[in-house]
DNA sequence: CAACGGCTGTGACGCAGATCACCGATATGG
DNA sequence: CCATATCGGTGATCTGCGTCACAGCCGTTG
């Protein structure tokens, strides 16, 4: 099992990175791997907004110098837990899969990046290794910064390393928030409510009706929450029975938004 | 339970700020909660040495006169759990303990801090609410910075802030370790051991041999590791009859530590 | 010293949920 | 279009451990 994460520490090298210079005639190459590597982000709106908004020019530039972008296959892996830290990737699209797991094979699903999130953040910044594997499940675009460039980049400019810093706090607490709902729940029940609760809130859709897409299968839901597949399909069964929720495809109504918080009080 | 939580918002509030201006004559006063407020820690070797160390002595100046410094008694409550963060303590002398728990009194114990120690520091760079309760376990010495001075502080001296991003990094960290623990394990024995196996390191004693203070009670470990305090007794009591260990007072020793090991390793 | 509260230790019980085993439905692709 | 893989759904079984209940053991306090 487990026979993605293989892919070790050089797989996903970065060929060629931006160095300011454009080249207009190749916007991408495609490298044996089935990994193209482009030129630029420059479509990706998410850096500049969320994570460095409000940089001096100067710094914008030396952020472009030192960032490298490529896109990713489902099912490439962008590190592994215990490889030492290469540097941070900044998600431009797509979604990657962050999980830990035992020696015997037990998977624990830590989070679903989402566009705009940084990953592999901590161990960059710590000089440690990657504290969990990072999967690409749909394709996906990404900037990276290596680690040497990230740092000397954040001395520069402190500004930048306060807005780590802020991204870092984030990061802790939606970890934080997961190992709340493993840890503090009394049966799984409790524990898929509070992941659908989280989930529902985190994607909104348009109309205000409770209604997202789950693309997750089974299997992933029950990693997430500590949890076996056979459970998770049981208790969807249930809460479906009970009209909590229905399901079609990937799609979740959310019908009893109380009933299912009903479950996180009592007990 | 949790009465010890009580002590809300503004209870351990500071009465007087280190301004630069020393106060010879008066060390220490004694407020009317038996809370020390003492001028400054300059003995507390921790906050130069570990956190800012290297700093320009202009931003080690600035740090002192934002840093006001006080003494807590055992039991008393730096922060709860869902407050605004008011700020960050760090650490000189004592420890204490971090939990979050559920509306039902359920607790579960992140970490138990130590001199050196960064409290609240995600809720403070981020200014989302504390995400845990901080409860001193034994007379402590911690200096605070309030939320705005720090933010200021960190925002002219951007070196400090990628110290503190470090810090963060590694609060991080430990927490995924327990996640982990929690997350992975097949038997609650399994946890128990990894939990022995991780204090067991980072309590190293002077000669090598594996022995070392354990001031927890059962149910704190219980808590610790998400299992019930019973359960916590019984497996203590099974691992000494495997002369995995000894138990005297509060001092463990570890006679077999590739006994515990074994425990992680098969399914 | 007696009384009390917090901690450890143990027996008995029951059940939530992991595990195993299998089956149908739905994609994927050669 | 058939072969194969992946996913969802369901029953039967069995056990780890949470829960309850209670009993000794301190250390503290009046």
């Amino acid at each position: 099992m487990h026979d993605s994460q293989i892919p070790s520490s050089g797989r996903f090298r970065f060929v060629s990175r931006a160095r300011g210079r454009s080249m207009p005639g190749v916007p991408t190459t495609r490298s044996p791997y089935g990994l193209q590597i482009i030129e630029s982000c420059v479509t990706c709106p998410h850096r500049e907004e969320r994570l460095f908004c409000n940089l001096p020019p100067a710094a914008l530039q030396r952020l472009s110098q030192i960032t490298g972008s490529a896109t990713y296959p489902k099912g490439a892996t962008l590190f592994v837990e215990g490889q030492p830290s290469r540097g941070v990737f900044i998600l431009c699209s797509g979604h990657v899969k962050l999980s830990t797991s035992s020696a015997d094979g037990k998977t624990l699903i830590l989070r679903i990046s989402e566009p705009g999130d940084l990953l592999g953040l901590p161990a960059t910044i710590s000089g440690r290794p990657y504290e969990v594997t990072a999967d690409v499940v749909e394709p996906t675009q990404a900037n990276f910064i290596a680690r040497i460039d990230f740092l000397s980049f954040l001395r520069e400019h402190g500004d930048a390393a306060l807005r780590v810093a802020e991204e870092l706090s984030e990061t802790y607490q939606s970890a934080f928030a997961e190992m709340r709902t493993i840890g503090l729940s009394h049966s799984t029940g409790e524990k898929l409510a509070r992941f659908l609760l989280d989930w529902s809130t985190n994607h909104k859709t348009e109309d205000g009706s409770i209604k997202f897409n789950l693309t997750l299968t089974h299997e992933e839901i029950a990693q997430m929450i500590g949890a076996s597949r056979e459970t998770v399909t049981r208790l969807f069964a249930e809460f479906k029975k009970k009209n909590f929720l229905q399901v079609k495809g990937s799609s979740v109504t959310i019908n009893d938004r109380p009933g299912l918080e009903r479950l996180l009080e009592n007990s």
